[in-house]
DNA sequence: CGTCAAGATATTGTCTGACAAATCGGATAA
DNA sequence: TTATCCGATTTGTCAGACAATATCTTGACG
């Protein structure tokens, strides 16, 4: 999982030891340049610092500005294009489309958009949608599984069990809901992992949660396994949805943190 | 709407009149190479020529086939590359991704998709898909749209009415539902207007429906529209099942068209 | 014989500079 | 007033060079 990286704090590039001045992009060992002017651009567009309809400093300024070269920015922007950020043209530059253009459900853009200053209503609105679709995905896991996706399933419900620190346990809570999205069937569903993935990146935070909380969680966790195991869509729907209900109280009761 | 251009034939580039030799991509005017560039190579990871875990050609090899720059054909890799699709290390190259890594809900990818071989299990996919979103879309849409957002969903309907060909009635018919799901007022299902989108596009060919046919379908139309305006979250969700058991049966019935 | 280290090698990553193409805006002409 | 041309700006494309990185090979050594 390349999570771990993500968490990294990025301060000026480690192995940036460039001959004219240090670069002007916070980069982390191992990254490329033009990703990490992509996720320095992108973070700004999303954040909100260039709406929408806003021109962008042109390429040459981008490339002074970060001091790097014109293919590097180039390069960087035409990924943020791919993502349905922004578009460009000659002689007018690039422009930050239209918040509906842009491609949220993109697992950078959700990290991007989930630092953002309206952290807490993005979160509302990740487990509103949650809501939507993992009761049905579980559902639909329920009908169709094949031994090894239950198997995939039961794993990482065992591993949450036993993990030993709240890291890993957060880890193995994602693969659960991951694994459920897969042994639906519908491809399509598949994407959204990194929705939940996120989500609970960010209710990592809120969790300072006591023994008794942990166990509860941990038993509406079961329910859906077996509803899934036993092949009872039904049961399955209604568990996902007392756990995300679970969830929201978790989230309500919490004071908000910074 | 972009879908106009998506519809065109690409026969060789109409401006391409190229000092040595012509472009090996098929371009259509106004198109950038690098979007060509990538157009081709994306249609030809998602259609399956090159299996996850396939080492691609290299860049060299690529600027050979297609006749353009190396910049260019990087700037088509790092767009298909923050679509998830492929991966790239030096001294390795570029190594096609495993599927559930690639961004489906992209718009581009999702039109590559449903170009590739099985177009009939990715319509069905498709509705499965719908089955689970709009329903709810509709009745978020019914508890919270604004007036704004209703006039939309009005006009569209209405249009759908008056349309004269059977083209802008399909692009009418999108509108309609992408307005339902903006009024959802959940930025994340807003994303999903490319599905739609998508999906109404493909059934576009088995539309040979007669006029019964279509006049039902307005009716069920009007009954979502009706249901959001009178703010009856469950009576929108209903009307929306409705409506896709017919889009279903219209594709049951249907031939399959080449 | 196996293991580890050093070097050769292939491929992407980055830089630089140049020119082409597209397009916007204003100046000019009908 | 409207249409047309022209200049200027910005992205688009090209070419060639070198750097960084990872793999593979080869050889030394235990």
């Amino acid at each position: 999982m390349q999570k771990k990286k993500a968490r990294e704090s990025a301060g000026p590039g480690a192995g940036a030891v460039r001959p004219a001045g240090l670069r002007h992009v916070s980069r982390i060992s191992g990254t490329r340049v033009h990703t990490s002017v992509a996720n320095e651009i992108g973070q700004r567009i999303v954040r909100g610092d260039y709406p929408p309809g806003t021109i962008l400093p042109n390429e040459a300024q981008w490339s002074n500005m970060f001091e790097v070269s014109r293919s590097v920015v180039r390069e960087a922007i035409k990924m943020l294009m791919a993502k349905g950020l922004l578009t460009s043209r000659p002689k007018v530059g690039s422009w930050v489309e239209p918040r509906e253009r842009w491609n949220l459900l993109d697992r950078d853009v959700l990290t991007w958009y989930s630092a953002s200053p309206e952290r807490k209503a993005f979160l509302k609105t990740v487990q509103e949608f949650r809501y939507i679709i993992e009761p049905e995905a579980a559902a639909l896991a329920a009908a169709r599984r094949t031994d090894e996706q239950m198997a995939e399933i039961s794993q990482a419900l065992q591993e949450m069990g036993t993990a030993t620190t709240l890291q890993d346990r957060t880890d193995a809570d994602t693969r659960f809901h991951v694994a459920i999205l897969r042994a639906s069937g519908n491809e399509l569903l598949m994407p959204l992992g990194v929705l939940i993935d996120s989500a609970l990146d960010r209710l990592f935070v809120f969790t300072t949660r006591e023994v008794n909380s942990l166990r509860h969680a941990q038993k509406l966790h079961e329910n859906i396994e077996k509803a899934i195991r036993q092949k009872k869509p039904e049961t399955a729907r209604s568990a996902v949805r007392k756990l995300l209900a679970n969830t929201d109280e978790v989230i309500n009761s919490a004071k908000i943190a910074p």
